[in-house]
DNA sequence: CGCACGATTGATTAGGGTCAATAATGGTGG
DNA sequence: CCACCATTATTGACCCTAATCAATCGTGCG
């Protein structure tokens, strides 16, 4: 299933809202945003994509993209054709329950977010997204010992936290006073995980939505 | 598929966080939210469900409900067992087309959100809010002329806006003042939608997202 | 009639945004 | 190796949106 390898640098965008969804991809390393912006440039971002997840399958059985998707890092990824796609999906049942799987739980992930920038103070929104971040890198092998690399700008951050820069930075500062992280040289080190779920209010439950049976 | 008719009250949870899914339920009639909770009380309404759509199709691959569903009107639906349920799919493959494709417009919404919770000014988030809710229930006939009724409280609002009540009451009298929207005796009236699409930076793609094919 | 819940108003406060400047960092070409 | 430039990170001052607290007013209902 691994034909189409592709490269692409940071701060590319690998799709973008508007267009048709003609080939599927699965990130091999590298993270990327999904991301939408209002006329006047305020920008969100919805979700972060891990090596592992799939770009599109989000939209495949629709028209056309309702976001974008932007590279953070250097980027590999396989790229598989609409066609080739559909064909492996009738031929498998099992591994169209494993989209449709994936669907689901980004679809979790997705309302954890709506929660996140509804309800939670900017402390425990950055806490919460570092939280998620470690638990989400943690199975595919990319957390060593209590740390992982943390390859985007505060720029990024604060787009997914719905905060703004200076902000953000404020509320990085304040959880390196605290002793919550530590956070240098591009990478984040989170020595008490459970001290920091519990600044975030961490629900312990919506990402461990393994499958059934 | 509409055998198992039930009916529930105004103000119940369907199902909560942490429940296992063990059937499947399709809204006939009546409004539904689905929502989280923070351990202090704080809560976000996550999404909307409105008829024809189902409640938990969206985590029935996984163990349990990552949030809970309340009705916020009575409501009547329809439910089908987990076995019936996956019998239906294994037999109709256009059914479970349809299904993961009910799943993926659902998480174009959550998206959408996202933005609205983490970019939107009150005013925004309100008036994108009411938009939204008119192109939902268009489809299955639910505005009538350029009415619909409103049957949840402002509490509800504020809960899916991110707001306290107290502003969202404000923001509602502003979208009054304005002639944006009328809202008395449960009624929701737009007189002219564009114009409230232009005050809520409405993107007027992210519902078309019709079935390719 | 009294009660509970929902809507509305006023006053005050606080959490974050905005603006503007400055300091690091890192990559590039000579 | 170093000067230069463009990002990115950080800081300070000030402002504004929306939260909080606390009444008050409706209103449907038993």
């Amino acid at each position: 299933m691994l034909e189409g390898m592709q490269r692409a640098g940071a701060g590319e965008d690998l799709i973008s809202e508007g267009d048709p969804v003609d080939s599927v991809r699965i990130v091999l390393s590298g993270w990327l945003s999904r991301y939408k912006t209002l006329e006047d440039g305020r920008r969100q971002i919805v979700n972060f994509v891990f090596p592992g997840e799939t770009c599109d399958a989000h939209a495949f059985l629709l028209s056309v993209m309702d976001h974008s998707i932007a590279t953070m890092t250097p980027v590999v990824y396989s790229e598989i054709k609409r066609a080739r796609f559909e064909s492996l999906l009738a031929s498998d049942r099992s591994l169209a329950e494993a989209f449709w799987c994936e669907t689901l739980v980004n679809n979790a992930i997705q309302r954890e977010w709506a929660i996140n920038l509804g309800r939670r103070t900017a402390l425990e929104r950055v806490a919460h997204l570092f939280c998620e971040i470690f638990e989400r890198l943690r199975p595919v092998g990319l957390i060593e010992g209590n740390s992982c690399i943390m390859p985007v700008t505060q720029m990024d951050l604060a787009d997914a936290t719905g905060l703004s820069v200076v902000h953000l930075n404020r509320t990085l500062q304040e959880l390196r006073a605290t002793g919550l992280i530590a956070l240098r040289e591009r990478t984040l080190t989170i020595s008490d995980l459970s001290a920091l779920k519990d600044a975030a209010l961490y629900s312990p439950s919506y990402l461990q939505l393994y499958r059934r049976g």
